[in-house]
DNA sequence: ATGAAAGCGCTAACAA
DNA sequence: TTGTTAGCGCTTTCAT
């Protein structure tokens, strides 16, 4: 019965399973893929057979037939240091995991530098390796070439967050993406803050043009003007030396209350902010966005936009399974970006 | 000489090379694959064939052959919020990917909750799809199972961190694990700590007890032992309750330096401290573990021990590829865990 | 130096 | 209801 030498049991193959229950490949073949025409006796000793081999159809081979992978990929385009700051990514994941798991379908993870070429160079061998069924992206840019070159590979893709206008991608996201940070303005706005400043992202992503049109116009709204605007790169450094920058000019000319692009940024800058004897919030207000653990975590803790990247890595898997032809679960709701107030914005100071 | 319909292109296979190239497929297999016995000559147009066909091997195709599948597996076990926290997984993924990805292997991740058997059912999948060449573990417990499970399912692992005394597994950590707790001991003698607490991370897990000891023997050495030892679950809550505990106790019987089992507990516990009036360091030394980018954002900084997590990654690969027969650069070193002291510790107050 | 052909483990069309 | 068989894309003897 044991084809193989014993003491080197190897990997059972749906032929041992067939032999062991006494009938043809195909027969498994049916049973583990539910097609029909099986007698409920052959059906069980199949399965009983696979269970006391511990068999389960090969991925690879099931690959290569000419189905699926089973797996989607992902790239992620970083430097280790924001991605060991930045948890965004984690949750993701993590999400993204939630949703393939059950469909038993695995995530294969590249972390390239930033070097140029290196993102492009993995998609490429993702898909002309045929590794993955499809692969899931983040941080859209300004004119991204990935989505091109996606779909020159043949590749399905699905973005999470808002594609630049018209680029021809799936994509997830909430239905307001906008709601947080609009609410954020008008909370400062409330407690009669006026010169409010904006450190945000880099350029290039999409999502910092979106949002600093969102923060011009929350402003707008009130027939108010950015007090300031300033460029960053996410680096804690960066926001450091923003908010000096701000903090430098004379009373009568300081923000009181600054909105930054990110979680971390804000904690630097708030944290730079009180080594230059600010009081958080007595005389500055300090805003982030993401609501990562850490804001809770520091002293004021900190106000925030909450996201809810769990859902929308669900939403990714969902999508991509869509996409796919596959059965998937209903699209997760997501959370549209919420307020979370917290201490690091109070009333504008008496003074100022 | 197309065989496909036009305007489908689909992807070539080797035998589009072969005929672009005007030779057998075999050559252009002993082509790819460095084996002698090609001339000069048609080696070229095997190679410019295959780069205008824009073709590489089929991973799955490659892999059911029988080698392998060039994919490592990792699974982690763990809750998203303490993955949301904790950059170390993050740092050990980018670490092991810049190993694999020049070899051009994959890295397979699984995230599983913390469901009771999840875990297992995790590796069980990879091994028996036979989806990965190996898996990396981390985070080993006492009498952990899946080291047997492994074996069983005769899948090359290797342990980042230290395995629990005799446990038959593949490990990478630096030379001198210890270093780091056994200095962070002694720059609070230094600074005349004498009643110092320590709060360490789950009872099971190896690290949690190799520390302890640590503690206890750097201690012994001046003839001190522990003020008091609280033992967590790594979570910024417990940190927050331990650090209550420790403060309640009157005047001479407060602890004056407290010992975290990692940053974010010590960040968590720094804060409630301040809560409760308590000057850090000038009233309480804090002390973190892992030298999280957290710890240089907060205020005050964190003093902490630095772990070369990134190097761990690498030499984990290294190790699989080892295990695997597999060519691999030269292991990397990894530094020992480094005392970085900022601003959380101090001399011990006077009244103390 | 080159090529023909046998599988690797599986699915699906076709026969029985 | 069940079994036989031809590939999926590749590597590897074994001829030539």
């Amino acid at each position: 019965m044991e084809r193989r030498k014993p003491g080197k049991a190897a990997k059972p193959t749906i032929a041992d399973v067939a032999a062991l229950a006494g009938v043809s490949v195909s027969a498994v073949s049916k049973v583990v893929n539910d097609r029909g025409g099986i007698s409920a006796p052959t059906r069980k000793r199949v399965l009983d057979a696979a269970a006391k081999l511990r068999w389960s159809p090969s991925a690879t081979a099931v690959a290569l037939r000419g189905a699926r992978t089973r797996a989607i990929g992902m790239v992620a385009g970083r430097s280790t240091d924001v991605l060991a700051t930045d948890p965004h990514f984690t949750l993701l994941i993590s999400g993204i995991e939630r949703e393939l798991a059950p469909a038993d379908f695995g995530l294969l993870l590249h972390i390239v530098g930033e070097e140029p070429g290196a993102e492009e160079r993995a998609y490429r061998r993702l898909a002309e390796e045929r590794r993955v069924d499809g692969v899931i992206l983040t941080e859209s840019r300004i004119g991204d070439p990935r989505f091109e070159l996606l779909r020159q590979l043949r590749l399905p893709a699905v973005l999470v967050g808002e594609p630049w206008r018209e680029d021809p991608v799936a994509s997830v996201g909430a239905e307001d993406q906008e709601a947080g940070l609009r609410d954020a303005v008008r909370h400062l706005l409330e407690w009669g803050h006026r010169r409010i400043a904006y450190v945000s992202g880099p350029e290039d992503r999409v999502h910092t043009v979106y949002r600093r049109r969102v923060f011009r116009s929350a402003l707008a709204e009130r027939g108010l003007r950015p007090w300031r605007v300033l460029v960053s790169d996410f680096s804690a450094q960066d926001a450091v030396a923003a908010t000096r920058e701000l903090l430098a000019a004379d009373a009568a000319e300081r923000p009181t209350a600054i909105l930054f692009a990110n979680d971390t940024m804000a904690v630097a800058g708030m944290n730079a902010a009180r080594r230059l004897g600010f009081d958080v919030p007595g005389e500055l207000s300090v805003l982030g966005h993401d609501d990562l653990p850490l804001g809770e975590l520091v002293f004021p803790q900190l106000t925030t936009v909450a996201q809810d990247v769990e859902a929308l890595g669900r939403a990714a898997a969902v999508e991509m399974f869509r996409l796919l032809d596959l059965p998937h679960s209903p699209p997760p709701a997501i959370r549209p970006p919420t307020l979370i107030p917290r201490e690091s914005t109070g009333p504008v100071a008496d003074g100022s």
